[in-house]
DNA sequence: TTGTAAGCGTTATCAT
DNA sequence: ATGATAACGCTTACAA
């Protein structure tokens, strides 16, 4: 019962009269402002430790207008590329003083996608970084328009930065094709997944661009499940090879394979994408195409800071320049990784 | 060029001077304030329907001390659990009208997760949900002290909310003793990860239960590829059936067995643990222990925002409550999922 | 280089 | 049932 103030939380005030100086001064001392005389700022940071100040984000905020706080759209964050590009993604904004606020959707489902937009703009966050992996929320985006910079992530040839799904579809046809194969077949991703779309369309251009007919598509929901039922159609389309959109499908592929008595890759070879842990360790190890979600994240992080702290904010005009360079980066390279789930055909 | 005001957002001022009340008024309709009258109350409903009002979060939390924000602190969240449970958690905290506010670490690293904590005390969230899969993260959380309400999960019996974890490995082992083996191994997670070791636990418990002896165990370290490695000891102990701590583990192991030329399950029978999608398409499909990670994150939610609810907030007379209660939940009881991988031993 | 004064948008307290 | 007024803790002018 010795005092029976509220327990007031240290503040700046507290830190300033404890410091001899303004508050004023200790402000400047928490935003580095250039002019703070060295012991001025010395004095103030001894405070600091003293009373064990701690910012209080809300009433900086309400001052600043920002948050310091990237909101993520993470649509399909069970898959494997938005889940490795989601922990990425934390550690860079973490890296630069940020925090991020997640909202979870299912892509496919425009709904989920407006309600998790909401959201995440109720939150006031200072950008945005939205995973459409499905054209569908890139629709609601477009339709809401979320007025704070946005970056779209897994989204092909639409996204502000990518890894360049096309050329990964053509590095894994082309290892077939090298082999040998001609009869090669696609196991495709669902056809309104714009990367599904891009790996697709990658396989018909590396297919044309050898002169190679174009092999038969069968339509898969990147499960290891529809990979599994594929099987048949695989079989009965008496392809030598398979080029699996995702590695969950060529591992389903496999497994069903094997269930119908064909050897992999003796028979038919495959070749998948993403290089999921369990690819390296398959039965046979399976050829596959990675991609680095890490550089993704930390270009997308770094995007979205820079056009937050540039003052422009939200305004239409600062839309319109991000518009307008969507597209200039790079797409980030792919890498083959060689396992052995290819061969030459036995026939 | 109509307005050369700076573009003030309209704020409670607007919605308050439209509808002709006093802004405590709106913000009395904004908290469901029982007090209002229904007329009033639509008024101002119209009003900032009419304004396009939203709410600036900042502010609240400047005034209520309250952020209605959870911090989630997931570890290791590219495991196929913790993955799950993050997805989960976003949905339950959405739904309470919560906001998340993640922070990933890479659990065995202390200082990682120091940073992690602090970080997210920093953003001022009512409470925390910490997956604590190594002992060293209990133990840091212990050192730091979070002075909010903190959920544990992922912690085994330390949680304070978990899939029994002993009992499914109890589940697993069953099986196959009551397929007739008697020489079962077990393929471990790593030795300092608490739900590791409580499988562990679980697989020593039900063999000391059925009177048959104590199988060999293998340490892993949940990746298909500590599996695959692991199939030259299990050939060796001459088990015929193995309990895999998790299913990647599992996989790896299916591989690594095929390629020693040991069919499974008529050589070896395999048991994992989590359901991954992988599991039910893989060659042969694999009985696996299935793990209820949306319930698990529905309890975590609404105990974290239960406490910090109560307006208790920080103080250690609420801490002290929540440690005399961590225990008390009923852990939720896995299931298990039969498929091909076990059959009766062949000798 | 440092200090003073005036908000930022909401909720809490006390009236009415 | 509703309003007036003072916080909340920080930052941005503007002054000195």
């Amino acid at each position: 019962m010795s005092d029976s103030k509220p327990q007031r939380a240290v503040g700046v005030r507290d830190v300033a009269a404890l410091a001899g100086v303004s508050r004023q001064t200790v402000s400047r001392v928490l935003n580095d402002h250039p002019d703070v005389a060295p012991d001025t700022h010395a004095r103030v940071v001894a405070a600091m430790e003293e009373l064990g100040y701690r910012m209080n984000n809300a009433a900086r905020a309400l001052g600043t207008h920002r948050t310091r706080t990237i909101g993520v759209l993470a649509s399909d964050a069970l898959q494997y590329g938005p889940s490795r590009s989601m922990a990425a993604i934390e550690a860079s904004a973490r890296e630069a003083g940020y925090w991020l606020t997640a909202a979870f959707a299912d892509s496919g489902d425009g709904a989920s996608v407006t309600a998790a937009i909401e959201h995440l703009r109720g939150q006031a966050v200072d950008g945005l970084i939205v995973f459409a992996p499905h054209a569908r929320t890139l629709d609601v985006l477009d339709a809401l328009g979320t007025g704070i910079p946005t970056v779209i992530l897994h989204a092909a040839e639409r996204a502000d930065f990518s890894v360049d799904q096309r050329a990964g579809a053509r590095l894994a046809v082309a290892t077939l094709a090298d082999a040998g194969h001609e009869r090669i077949a696609h196991l495709a991703g669902p056809r309104d997944w714009l990367e599904a779309e891009a790996r697709t369309a990658g396989f018909a251009e590396e297919l044309a661009a050898r002169g190679l007919p174009q092999g038969p598509v069968f339509a898969g929901d990147w499960s290891p499940r529809s990979g599994h039922e594929a099987a048949a159609d695989v079989i009965a389309s008496g392809a030598t090879a398979v080029f699996a959109a995702n590695d969950q499908m060529a591992l389903g592929l496999l497994g069903g394979l094997r269930a119908a008595g064909i050897s992999v890759p003796q028979r038919i070879s495959i070749v998948g994408f993403d290089d999921v842990p369990e690819a390296a360790y398959a039965w046979p190890p399976l050829t596959t195409v990675r991609q680095d979600f890490e550089e993704l994240a930390r270009r997308a992080v770094a995007r979205v800071i820079a056009r937050s702290g540039s003052g422009a904010g939200g305004r239409t005009g600062a839309d319109a320049a991000a518009d307008a360079d969507r597209h200039a980066a790079d797409p980030i390279a792919p890498v083959l990784v060689i396992r052995d789930s290819v061969v030459a055909p036995s026939a």
